[in-house]
DNA sequence: AAGTGGTCTAGACCACACC
DNA sequence: GTGTGGTCTAGACCACTTC
């Protein structure tokens, strides 16, 4: 008794540091502004660089900072809108979509992507790769994959592979009846590759979109977008009247 | 010239653990099943135990992983599906859906659901705050926000607050006739009282769902969801014909 | 070459769950 | 009390960008 109500819970050191920290983003930062270097600022809060880069950790998690290797780390700007939403109910590959192909192979698909398809474990399907560009910059790769029976015309094209074949696969795509789609969403960190397209390191947190494509009463194709986490919020569009 | 292709790129060891344990997890262990102690792990791998932190953090990133300080790390079961598309496109609160009213109070919302909602800066609303359970456990927290407008029958209830309360305004809207609703998906880290009421730690990674509910010709209520997002995959009905 | 963020180490102590 | 994961330190070196 006697000890005034003082002590209260020990908030961690890097806990308190981001909130210190984004409310110096909110007030004393613009978009695009150079923050003193980790070093410097560990100095500055007293405490060891790793504990600084904690807090730095979470605030690039929450979209309010950019690092970069050999450069440094910015204020990022606020996360732009990519609608996923099926903005007229349209296969992908369609006109107006702001994807484009980058490549087409023929291949085995992932043990959990040939489980949607309900192909065999081993069966090879079409492969297309995509990118998607907003403002000019990548936010999203996907891979989609389309079994051989949905694009029966396709045997007679026999391009070659690379952006002509995906877009060849794509074309065919649009003359099947699209009956409905399925979406699901989760966290996960980007593969190698697809870090590489979205100019990330491997690992970090993506949004990841599985798409699945109904027609002829199937499964006619299974896409799974990775979406930088950093940079998007993804949207979908009103579903009653607008 | 002349040297042999051998040397590659320096993969980050705990980028190269994290595979390994990945692998292992998939032939060795099963769901449920407790790991070794992470001091033991880093010890058999022969790296520090910061290393082998920063694998075991990806792989829960991923939702492979549970971790539970002063118990132990075990493997996850695969994530469970939760739906967040329309399900009937109804208002919150409708008496099919999994949500339990736990609060309800009357505050200035955040600045920026403020905006959604289209009310003053300072002008306050009703505040509903739910909890989502599936299989027995908590994967959602959300704030709803109801401008007082939008609920024009409350006024005489006059509930004190709490749960009472907070099931007057969900009844309450659903009177309205509602037009639709346009929903946003984004990372995020949960804050202290969301992480409480899932069972996690503060800072861990959620999927932020906001969801603008219109009515009227206007936003009649804004719902900001907090779902874990080691455990969730959140899913979007068929839009089409099913 | 200089400066940045990214990786890694080998320790220490703390908060929590379980016995 | 014992054992677990969570936090924190003070260094070191590496990979990358820029000048």
């Amino acid at each position: 008794m006697g000890t005034t109500q003082l002590e209260s819970v020990p908030e961690p050191k890097y806990w308190h540091l981001k909130t210190v920290l984004s409310d110096a983003l909110d007030s004393e930062f613009a978009v695009g502004e150079i923050l003193p270097n980790e070093r410097d600022l560990a100095a500055r809060f007293g405490v060891a660089r790793a504990t600084l880069r904690q807090a730095l950790e979470q605030l690039e998690l929450e979209g309010r900072l950019q690092r970069r290797r050999g450069v440094g780390t910015t204020v990022a700007p606020p996360r732009m809108g990519v609608a996923v939403g099926d903005a007229g109910h349209v296969w992908p590959g369609a006109a107006t979509d702001s994807w484009q192909a980058v490549d087409g192979v023929e291949a085995a698909p992932p043990a959990a992507v040939a489980r949607l398809l309900g192909t065999g474990a081993e069966e090879s399907v079409h492969t297309v790769r995509r990118i998607r560009r907003t403002h000019g910059q990548a936010v999203a790769a996907e891979l989609l994959y389309v079994p051989a029976a949905s694009v029966p015309g396709l045997a007679a094209i026999d391009a070659p592979g690379g952006a002509a074949r995906a877009r060849a696969v794509l074309r065919e795509l649009q003359r099947l009846q699209l009956e409905g789609q399925e979406r699901s969403v989760e966290l996960g960190s980007a593969r190698a590759d697809d870090a590489k397209q979205l100019d990330r390191l491997p690992g970090s947190p993506v949004l990841v979109v599985t798409t699945r494509y109904s027609a002829g009463g199937g499964t006619a194709a299974v896409a799974v977008a990775t979406y930088r986490a950093d940079t998007c919020r993804l949207t979908f569009d009103g579903l009653l009247a607008g």
